[in-house]
DNA sequence: CTCAACGCTGACACCGGTGTCATAATGAGG
DNA sequence: CCTCATTATGACACCGGTGTCAGCGTTGAG
């Protein structure tokens, strides 16, 4: 099986390969019986063109790089598949990058991805979407981005993101209408823009409802299950206990359910948990997580979408695009017991 | 900031591209004063090769590709991180493509994948690592490929997998000494060869403990969580009911204990469960699962570096690497009631 | 009828590297 | 001292596309 080249196509069309080129890159100036008769080349030999000339040619890539930090799995594959699938409509493939925020290492080691690989652009999620330090480099090199789920609204790039603190709201305001009054809350990672801005939900919500914000009832975690754990045994102990907790994620509501659980401590009816993302473990534990779901997948693909077309087009104008989060009621929450 | 190529390095350090060329790919045939010189140039101009004009060149794309259609997120992000690894230290980047392997379109969405990225390798995991169509199509095509975790011996190509029926078996003779003998079993997913790898090392225990095997405790599962749910249904639902299930993977395995939770049936007390593959949700719900853990991140690794030395070097002789599965006991499995 | 404008096309350089080969310089052997 | 092998180096074509520009035949306005 032998290469076929522009140049075979061209000779086998009996055109010029600028022509074979015109009719690939769907230019105008050329005529319709041509542009015919050079597809119909390009069905008959099979051809397809080598990505990597044409990048060279035009300084692309046609890769979007994805960047990412965080502990849960199911989150880095929901954003690889959104992002995927804005890729994959226009053609671009996704190189994967998982990295450390922290270290000192970041700006040398994104240095040589770009090195290695030339991207045409890059998915920054949380924790790098936050970080300011990054989207300096990135404006510095030129390099293309978009940012998903981040608060940083100094920014003006491509952003997009869910409504994280109508959301801690909404589930906060559930809890409450079930008549909990001391809620607990385990914060997430410090680094995560999503982090205060759920915080700030919560406590919006006890002040709507004149209900005083009680620090000792604020744990400081960072979304991994270990910190979950820590922040359930110190919860766990407090005199009066809470009867409600309600953690920053379902990694660490798991933590706290497990805890519980492990404690003889029966889930709704002695304690309501609640956490926020809508993890697989939500629903794959008994009982069952009251969550916040969000469009992962949905924000990173409008991300990418709108990183692409930003490459080809001038980006005339940029925006930044907030979806909306979803309260989704399982087992873990009850009414309080009198 | 203007760019530095290979003509910039060369006019500056007065040699020519050629000769930086060769300093570059550490040919032979360069003195050694002239490759100082222009190894310090290098430093100066900050220069890095274009590895897209290198690609062109040597017709390399220094892009490795990794097939996957697992539900398990956790399984994936491990295998990613293993292929990361042995990429980045041979200055590869990774693409990564999950598809289906069922849909007839399997082989034209390779094809285009190949076109639209011109990978140098393919790792392929569970179930895309037992496909014979899958595996005669590269060779056709010829392009390089490893497979993770396949049983599928006639294909002599690179295989790195670990012991999954030994797992199975040393399992079910844990479950054995803790004095059951009503054993269930869920199955895996059809398409995968450690499906009947498991079940077979589940049976031989069996056999060589004197307990007769029961083909009314074996269930039909796919390793999804929706497919654990199912069998878990049935499983608790026989008369006797079994003391114990082994599931073949965990998230089945959190099924079945989700079910029996909501059945107020004790675990471990009055049944026993175990999973398979030592998933992050074994140790975040309570009880914790007793499992077998496989090194998938050192399977892959593993795979992905010999696949990368084999498209350098000639593939000499190939090696079919099998690495241990390890028993981690949790508390979810204790000797049966009397 | 003339000439500018436009549509279509191909020649050619170029993207930034690598492979091939010729040539100059050096050193060993007779 | 001459010959031949060996090392060091560069000229040049090439990988497979795209950008620039010039040339040519048509067309339409004046």
């Amino acid at each position: 099986m032998k290469k076929v080249t522009i140049n075979s196509v061209a000779t086998y069309a009996g055109v010029s390969k600028k022509t074979v080129s015109r009719v690939l890159n769907n230019e105008p100036n050329v005529s319709p019986a041509t542009r015919e008769k050079v597809l119909k080349v390009f069905k008959e030999l099979d051809y397809t063109p080598n990505p990597i000339a044409r990048g060279l040619a035009r300084n692309r890539s046609f890769i979007i790089g994805c960047l990412y930090d965080n502990p849960s799995k199911s989150y880095i594959t929901r954003v690889q598949s959104g992002a995927l699938e804005a890729c994959h409509k226009h053609r671009y493939n996704l190189l994967i990058h998982p990295c450390e925020l922290r270290g000192n290492a970041l700006l040398e080691n994104i240095e040589q991805l770009l090195q290695t690989s030339r991207l045409d652009g890059l998915v920054l999620t949380p924790p790098f979407s936050d970080s300011k330090e990054l989207v300096n480099f990135l404006k510095r090199k030129g390099l293309p981005y978009a940012r998903v789920a981040s608060a940083m609204t100094e920014d003006e790039s491509i952003s997009v993101r869910s409504n994280d603190e109508q959301g801690a709201f909404e589930l906060t305001e559930h809890l409450i209408s079930l008549g909990h009054t001391s809620i607990a809350f385990i914060k997430g990672h410090p680094d995560h823009s999503a982090t205060e801005l759920r915080f700030s939900g919560y406590k919006k919500a006890l002040a709507s409802h004149g209900i005083a914000f009680d620090s000792k009832l604020v744990a400081e975690g960072n979304f991994s299950y270990h910190s979950g754990a820590d922040s359930a045994k110190t919860i766990l102990d407090l005199k009066p206990r809470p009867t409600a907790v309600f953690a920053s994620n379902d990694y660490m509501a798991a933590a706290v359910l497990k805890l519980a659980t492990q404690r003889q401590l029966k889930v709704p009816e002695a304690l309501s948990i609640a956490g926020f993302d809508n993890a697989p473990i939500a629903r794959h534990i008994w009982p069952g997580l009251t969550t916040i779901a969000q469009p992962v997948e949905e924000m990173t693909r409008l991300a990418v979408e709108q990183l692409i077309l930003s490459i080809t087009e001038p980006p005339e104008s940029v925006f930044q695009t907030v979806l909306e989060a979803k309260l989704i009621c399982r087992e873990s929450t009850s009414e309080v017991k009198k």
